[in-house]
DNA sequence: CATTTTGTTTTGAGTAAATCAAAACAATTC
DNA sequence: GAATTGTTTTGATTTACTCAAAACAAAATG
């Protein structure tokens, strides 16, 4: 697969557009720039807090040998190059976004999972000082938010 | 199996004493009290942060019988019924632990997975406020600080 | 431009953690 | 003590993810 078949019909002119600023963030980051690296960077563009297999479903669509293996393994390089976030919250599979490098939170839906982000709660780094750090070298936080979402708490007070 | 041979040798006395305690609490959960149950909830008293297959491996040598399956039975009827709390950081399989109705979070070593309870960071309830919660009823407000023990820091010194 | 090197992807197998379902069984209720 | 209800065992299954080797493509090099 190459990277010439990236694209065709109707997405040719977005991708366009899209890839000198996806290539230039794939290649500042220290890693080549492939077809399946473009095409899962694209789709997490538009779907954030999306898992490996959402994106796997999005990107086989344009570029259709890709493997869910190729899309673990572009995900893990991209997280660790730090070009995106992998979020864990409990009960679901790994989620990732492009959103990184701001210490921001995520808020999700206990009924149908939906997954939005929210600023830091009080002032600059809150939460980011535990009461006691009983020794630790703290180096970050992670809060997640847990709620009914505006659109469940309207459904769920239906009739 | 039946409650009788809970305990034999020299864990009897121990389990005299406990179980009055450990029984109340789950009868008043709302659930039969059994042998599985009881070891379950003896083994997270003495090693809260547990994983479902380290309490399988101490309750299996009070109670040979038992199988993980049961384990995991009975931590979802404890968990369901408010008597314990699952706790499910990232990269970890879930851990178990007694303490619950308070507000309290946790702090993960990176390098060794050791996790300790943190009180609230700021104040009365922090972090239970988004900065925006976006329409949500937020009802729970988790934070894992992510850092290096105390002991790894020292070991991660040595020459 | 051709070649080498390095890193990525495919293919296929394998694992850990957890879940599901039916039958056997035990705790509580009557 | 029998009936009822809930729990546990047994065994299979699923989901999310990881590993390894061979095939392949991108970037570096001459």
């Amino acid at each position: 697969m190459t990277i010439s078949n990236l694209s065709d019909g109707e997405g040719l002119r977005l991708a366009a557009a899209d890839a000198g600023l996806l290539e230039g963030g794939i290649r500042s980051a220290g890693l080549k720039v492939t077809a399946p690296r473009l095409a899962v960077l694209r789709a997490l563009t538009d779907r954030p807090h999306s898992t490996a297999d959402a994106l796997f479903g999005v990107v086989r669509a344009d570029l259709p040998g890709t493997s869910l293996q190729a899309v673990y393994g572009v995900l893990a390089s991209f997280t660790s190059a730090g070009l995106v976030r992998k979020i864990e919250p409990a009960g679901s599979p790994a989620l990732f976004e492009r959103r990184v490098g701001d210490n921001h939170h995520h808020i999700v839906c206990t009924h149908c999972g939906v997954v939005h982000d929210v600023d830091c709660a009080v002032g600059h780094a809150p939460c980011l000082t535990p009461a006691d750090a009983l020794g630790f070298d703290v180096r970050a936080a992670e809060v997640i938010y847990w709620g009914l979402c505006a659109q469940c708490q309207a459904e769920s007070a239906l009739p």
